[in-house]
DNA sequence: AAGCAAACTTGCGCGACGCGCAGGTTTGTC
DNA sequence: GACAAACCTGCGCGTCGCGCAAGTTTGCTT
């Protein structure tokens, strides 16, 4: 009934073991006083084993944003064929946000909060992005019957809906009086939807 | 006459110097192939100045296309302000293709497609990227009269203008038959001002 | 015109990193 | 039960990023 040998369970194990070791021990220290022979002591593994799954610090723990951001593109494409396709990516938008995640919300939230404010680890996180927006483009191109190697129109709406989860999620993120993450969210696909015609409703 | 002391316009040549020997060097022999030693030896300083400068290779290269996308906010800035929104992001966005740059396109354009290959390059180009969208974002704000801290639309627009622009140089770099690049452009932000329709009218 | 303070450059040195290599160990298969 | 492939690990090298403490240049003042 396993899907995949012991072998690949182990490596995932161990993938995991590593990339959330490295998330944590950089959330509760700070990244520059956190040692590559840190985390693969957490995880129970060489430094040169670390160095076989992840090339630096930084992928490892964006590799669990990455993993959380994929669920989008499974997300839409679980959604009804017949359903309309901005409904189907608001609903799949959202799916990152719903609680039946293995991680529990509030630490991926600390996370992404960290490698929004540490440099050194901005661009993986961005590059997390941007591969997950890719994947999204190729679940958008098979629900709508385009190319993404002819058609600009399934990495336009990928990016779309990428940047206004980002987007939103950030402005929720800094919010002083506390807004919903999710109103947010469906608000910023709503005007995407509509063109971002100017100005605001507001 | 000088808007700038001496001081700040040696900086200014060094600076530029160390980027462009940095993008020159890695495109013709690959990154690899590069020591930041051979960078600044290029640029008549010491390796230690370099890191004054660029805290990376990968720094280096970027910058010059962080320059290059700047220009889109100038740009906008500068279209009449009674000239409706799209219109005038959609002039504003072509003016880092206008071939009037001390940089010629070819060798920015070299660069790009460097950038997208070395996977080393990809985070720091994102994180170029990401700057130029909020530099536009502050540009849109200004002029819809919005407020970034309180508003998603003007990061909304400027992300959805960053995301048209690279998809179509993208697009662009990777068509056979090869295509006009300000077509594809115009194209991708008619698009994202209709509201991104399916399917795409082709 | 001269001299002082601030800013910039540079050499030195250290801790950390990324990765190739070679050998030992575990997993899957026939 | 044994063989092959995949994986883990210790070692070591070249590179990197940066703090520090001189030395040098720039710009301002009087």
């Amino acid at each position: 009934m396993d899907s995949l040998g012991l072998r690949e369970r182990k490596k995932r194990q161990t993938r995991q073991a590593l990339s959330w070791a490295a998330l944590r021990l950089a959330v509760e220290r700070g990244l520059d006083n956190v040692l590559v022979e840190d985390i693969a002591a957490e995880a129970g593994v060489s430094t040169r084993t670390f160095n076989n799954y992840f090339s630096s610090k930084a992928e490892a723990i964006s590799s669990r944003h990455l993993d959380r951001m994929r669920t989008v593109s499974d997300a839409l494409r679980a959604r009804p064929p017949d359903e309309p396709l901005w409904t189907a990516l608001t609903h799949a938008a959202l799916a990152p946000f719903e609680d039946d995640h293995p991680t529990p919300d509030a630490d991926w939230q600390a996370g992404v909060k960290l490698m929004l404010s540490e440099p050194a680890l901005v661009g993986e996180f961005l590059r997390a992005n941007a591969l997950a927006d890719r994947e999204l483009a190729a679940a958008i191109a098979e629900r709508t019957g385009t190319d993404p190697k002819h058609d600009l129109y399934p990495r336009l709406v990928a990016a779309a809906v990428g940047a206004a989860t980002n987007i939103a999620n950030e402005h929720w993120l800094n919010a002083d009086p506390p807004v919903s993450l999710t109103g947010l969210l469906r608000d910023a696909l709503q005007q995407v939807a509509a063109g971002l015609p100017p100005p605001p409703s507001t």
